[in-house]
DNA sequence: GTCTATATTTCGATAGAC
DNA sequence: GTCTATCGAAATATAGAC
């Protein structure tokens, strides 16, 4: 129970990083001006600039956040031989899809702002501390010690869960989450009939 | 053998879509400047404009093209009832393979600009005489008329076959296509057990 | 059809007061 | 921490000669 700063919540700088992700997701990065982020925060432009060095360091934190989210799913793959990994890859993918509901704004923002996010990649202290996600996966489909059947599953069940809870909410119709994910993970069991 | 323009084949327009689409997916669409592609092309700014009224509009041309190998696919629901739909889904998803790996960089270009594209469709002609076939989808999932594990089903085959061929020619390794073709097929036909 | 300008706009970013 | 004001750069798009 600190008196200062007990919890970021609702800080500034959190209440520009949901703008931004709102506005991402509405018009996407590049044309989204950091004006319009002002205007809806009721602020200017300059008090951006107190809170981020730059606009690409806006998107970078958002990026960081699903980073967060998948990196310890990841690391547990260098614990692991490659047989161990086929066996547990039904599991994770599990626990996989509860991340992507529970944060279902954070994956659409990297689904649909991929070239931006990329670009991030070349730039900053982004390649330093954090190795990409999205390049360590890369590197795992390419890992000849797994079966090339099997690394082809593995990236159809990724993009089989993106591709059906991605539009959930309104898609499918009136139907809660719930029994979308029922069904997600029933449809993801049958690509690993041996798991 | 007409004289005079008797196919595109090689015309300026036809090169500059080649060039945009190049430089659409090593950067980015908004990360483009005309500029880039006038310079690759060996051409000024000024001749584009010849060729096309916007930037918008080059990448509306682009698109269209995917939209047309879409079109005839989705047109043959029309004339299905529910029921057929469904079981006549597995053979349409093994054509639709096909046209993927045929026009792999128009897909790609769907895929990695996904917010640039959204907003072609608020704006111009694509209005008219083109329902967006994103939206079309969109409609269809929705449709109560098929069982809703059917409709999640299809998701995820769409998204599962995206997900394994967009990055086919170098994410597997060296293997040649058709060999990871045949796993996707394969995969794919795990989810629909019945058909 | 392609060129050399140039117009116009918008954006990201900074300086400095409060 | 937020403001006013402005800079400088870059981009789209246009005008008009060749």
């Amino acid at each position: 129970m600190q008196t200062t700063e007990r919890r970021e919540r609702g800080s500034t700088r959190e209440r520009i990083l949901d703008v931004a992700l709102e506005l991402f997701l509405e018009q996407g990065y590049e044309k989204t001006s950091l004006r319009e982020i002002a205007d809806r925060l009721g602020v200017t432009k300059a008090a951006l600039y107190y809170h981020f060095a730059s606009k690409e360091d806006i998107l970078l934190e958002l990026h960081l956040r699903l980073h967060a989210l998948g990196r310890d799913i990841l690391d547990r793959f260098d614990v692991l031989d490659d047989e161990e990994i086929v066996r547990s890859w039904p599991g994770l993918l599990d626990e996989f899809i509860d991340r992507v509901i529970a944060n279902r704004e954070l994956f659409l923002l990297h689904q649909r702002n991929q070239s931006a996010i990329e670009q991030l990649a070349q730039n900053e202290r982004h390649q330093a501390e954090n190795e990409d996600i999205q390049q360590r996966f890369r590197r795992f489909l390419a890992n000849d010690g797994l079966p090339l059947e099997a690394r082809v599953r593995m990236a159809c069940s990724l993009g089989a869960i993106f591709s059906a809870l991605m539009g959930v909410g309104g898609v499918f119709g009136d139907v809660p989450d719930e029994e979308i994910v029922r069904y997600v993970r029933a449809a993801v069991r049958d690509l690993f009939p041996a798991g």
